[in-house]
DNA sequence: CTGTTAGCGCGTTCAT
DNA sequence: ATGAACGCGCTAACAG
């Protein structure tokens, strides 16, 4: 492998200048620089991105911390994000967690190694005592204590929206059913515009929300649907919960959405240009990632940040809802 | 940040022995090593991935290069890759290619900067004059010029399984739909197992096989449907060329499994724990993954290698076949 | 057993 | 405008 010498060597010249011609800093004679080009070609010279990140202390790597990458709500996000680093010359390292606190740990620890610049994370453990502000660290949906950048969409809106459209797609009860973290996370107000909403119009519901993780969900359905057998319309705090409940009532003999409509969040798709597999209230993915990457780099910059971005929800129509005409 | 330097210097030793206890090479006494590991937690000490990476030509990182980690295949390979790289103490960098030379080509080059120590790759462009014996490469389905590891599925025994389902199954005319890439690859091999197969039963079949990227692809499905409206079983080339020929099926009003069966290709689901969405053929992701990391980690420590590596597929019951009791 | 020292490849003064 | 020399933090070889 050629090194800067080598190339100072052929185009005799010091390594200073190589440096120089590399960079684009200070001033080169316009021969010399063709010179050293050449030696650079000829050689196949390809600067050593270990010897540049321990000078200049940057790595221009980010990681990104997800549950799990098999999931296409985090595939679509990880898509994202990967694209708009890539577009500011950053590269990506992926961690699935598996929500396993010691795994996050440890790419958190990576950062103060130098092997990364900056964490994305949508992560579901006990972090507050490592996530400091001085640590380059952008999280989706969630809090911590210290003050840190998060990314979130207009959630209190999806469970308003899922409440409007359920009523005027007909539904006369309704029902939420949704889990949660014991971490304090932005998506629990899911449920809690869902409420709002379901209150303003004076509609009656019920809810089941368990904590995660919940055993037998299936059964907690079923349950649910049996206690309550009127209820004709349910906003599911995440679309593979809604996959879940679909998967119940077809046990159940009972048909979506002729009787029972279903409304479920997040707006999975499982590729690019694909549909939804259920009506959603669909989170604006790419924006997300695009916001979480923008405001990563402006840390790692040491510029200043909003530390709280909300992005918009939409509903789109899927099949588990009467088609309005 | 703390240093080697600030180490050894509160443990009044020198940076050698620092060193040593840390990697655990050479022969440290017993007090002094407790002496160094007081300084480091006191200092909160936390060695430097470049000085290291500089100093030793590693970086235990593999780049991951696909396509599109918005896709539940690779999704899933990608977690499977990522998992048991992080049992071998190695960071995985992800790369979407969009199928871009570009942006293949750019990731080759890391592992020249130094910044990967190799590559595992399931790519779609012009490589051959890049991808040389001496670049730490693993490729999935595909061969190059150069001899290169390949870690495949047994691609042939997929299509005559199929084939043996379909029959099985009481299809009297088959249909084989897919497309193929412009480079060679292993999964062509689909095609010639379900040629192979319903040659030896006399099964009479008809083909559509495009060459990427094919323009309105349902239109070309439904055309082929016309052209041989007695085909009653299909092998498509992947699963989710399965879902567009169940989707264009819908529109044509013929019912699926009943009229037409379909037996996919791949074997994705959303999530882990989840069902197949088409009846298929399933490659076994976990294990490609595993051999992947594995070979390319011998090939980092140079190790010799078997250049070719197959895997075992499986026939799985989904919903677009009929039900055997 | 342990301290000292020479690079790893590069960016950056500081003279020239 | 450009060459020489220093040091980033670390490992390994050597001397004691």
């Amino acid at each position: 492998m050629a090194t800067m010498k080598d190339v100072a060597a052929l185009a005799r010249v010091g390594v200073g200048t190589v440096s120089r011609v590399l960079n684009d800093s200070g001033a080169v004679k316009e021969s010399t620089r063709r010179k050293v080009e050449a030696a650079m070609k000829e050689l196949n010279y390809i600067p050593n991105a270990y010897a540049r990140g321990l000078k200049m202390n940057k790595t221009n790597t980010i990681a990104l911390i997800i549950p799990t990458i098999w999931h296409p709500f985090f595939s679509e996000f990880a898509y994202y994000v990967e694209r708009n680093l890539s577009e500011h010359k950053y590269k990506m390292l992926l961690c699935n967690s598996d929500v396993s606190n010691e795994k996050e740990l440890e790419y958190i620890q990576m950062v103060q190694e130098n092997k990364v610049d900056g964490i994305i994370g949508i992560t579901y453990s006990d972090l507050d005592n490592f996530v400091s502000s001085h640590l380059p660290f952008v999280t989706i949906d969630r809090h911590f204590k210290e003050e840190t950048v998060c990314v979130t969409s207009d959630n209190f809106l999806a469970g308003r929206l899922a409440v409007e459209q359920l009523i005027e797609k007909g539904c006369k009860k309704l029902g939420y059913i949704g889990t949660h973290s014991r971490f304090p996370s932005e998506t629990t107000k899911r449920r809690d515009g869902f409420e709002d909403q379901a209150g303003r119009m004076e509609i009656p519901y019920a809810i089941f929300d368990g904590e995660d993780p919940v055993v037998a969900f299936k059964q907690e359905i079923r349950a649910f649907f049996e206690a309550n057998p009127d209820v004709d319309g349910v906003f599911a705090h995440t679309d593979f919960i809604a996959l879940d409940i679909l998967e119940v009532l077809d046990e159940m003999k009972r048909k979506v959405p002729e009787e029972v409509q279903i409304i479920g969040c997040d707006g999975i798709k499982m590729e690019a240009g694909r549909r939804q597999i259920v009506s959603t209230i669909r989170q604006p993915v790419d924006l997300m990632a695009k916001e979480a990457v923008e405001k990563i780099i402006q840390v790692i910059d040491g510029e200043p940040v909003k530390t709280k971005i909300v992005l918009p929800v939409q509903y789109v129509e899927g099949p588990t809802t009467k088609n309005s005409f």
